[in-house]
DNA sequence: GTCTATAATATGATAGAC
DNA sequence: GTCTATCATATTATAGAC
């Protein structure tokens, strides 16, 4: 799957446009992740796909846009994941389904993981229309753990339990972008160690 | 206090360019913490603390120099006052002492907040001498958390579980800095519940 | 679609006056 | 300690040829 049918907002591209359009976003959402935003050359950039700067702008109208469309990846592939993962079992107590959202979006993180670190890791340096731009996919991923929660910790749940439940969760897991080294650990034993300990019922 | 008191690096420096080194540094860790390392102009600093961008090399010998400053103090005032806290409390059982040490992580966080903040956000994105120069004290930091978590697990924890530990819980507290609003939002409350979740013997 | 050439501007750093 | 002046170099973005 290229990176842009999985955008829909991009319908019938032209075939090559597409094709120089996935390898631009490719290669931005690397080297923002490795050097962030302000630090990303588009020099660079183009370079590293075979073209010169000013050949971008018949892709992106500016450098702003090209992030905010790597950042919107970043949530997107994730929260499609997610979303995909809990449709697939509709059947689950709500425990295994916060459970089974933990491991979809620590590895969709691990293994999508420019487009996601990209977005975690550049979001408070991003000029603010960027990041107004964001928030709607934003809101929309924090809206299904928000869902997820309500029913895990039932109807005693104020606003704020489930909030900083949410808090708690997302933190442990992207956090892991600074220290998961694949040839050490393991995700599926991260996600089970931080899911045992913080969907436990309360004592 | 000021920040270069607390720094045991500068020892008798003369009166005014402590003042001035002072500024420079608060000054740049509110830059960093809002902008990143590279979006971080000296030009501006130096307009900020009323001086022009030359006179800041009287005081740093770089930018990197400046940044690596910076962020040290973001985690040694972190980690001096978690040990501080620690000290004053010798007699607490395991749990409580890590109850109390993720109180302060929080706390100090949100309040020395600028400085620890430029250190979370920027740590990726600063140049390799600049990482290479913070890995003792953030090691220093890391040993702290894996002394109490081994107490608190006791002996038949394996590393891993140490450090997974160790991840989920300074990820769930520093993460309260894309989130935290002192409007709305209670530290203590925080932290409760995430200790009450995560501290939990196993079932 | 991609190129060349360039405009307009910002950057970190240094040298030497005061 | 701070200033001025400057070097060398980077940046995003645009216009127009092909």
């Amino acid at each position: 799957m290229t990176v842009s049918s999985a955008n829909p907002r991009t319908p019938n591209p032209k075939p090559k446009a597409a094709a120089a359009r996935d390898q631009i976003l490719t290669h931005a959402a690397r080297m923002m992740r490795a050097r962030g935003y302000a630090d990303m050359s588009l020099r660079e950039l183009a370079a590293e796909v075979g073209m010169k700067a000013g050949s971008l702008y018949y892709h992106f109208p500016s450098k702003e846009a090209l992030a905010t469309d790597v950042m919107r990846l970043g949530v997107e592939i994730v929260s499609d994941a997610v979303q995909a993962g809990l449709e697939d079992a509709p059947d689950l107590p709500p425990r295994a389904r916060m459970a089974r959202a933990m491991q979809i979006h620590l590895e969709t993180l691990l293994s999508a993981s420019d487009f996601s670190s990209a977005h975690i890791r550049c979001y408070p340096f991003v000029p603010l229309t960027v990041q107004s731009e964001l928030k709607s996919v934003r809101k929309k991923y924090d809206k299904i753990w928000s869902a997820l929660i309500e029913q895990h910790l039932g109807p005693k749940a104020t606003p704020t339990d489930i909030r900083y439940l949410r808090y708690a969760i997302i933190g442990a897991l992207n956090w892991s972008l600074e220290w998961f080294d694949p040839a050490h650990d393991d995700a599926a034993v991260y996600v089970t160690s931080v899911a045992d300990r913080l969907l436990r019922e309360s004592p």
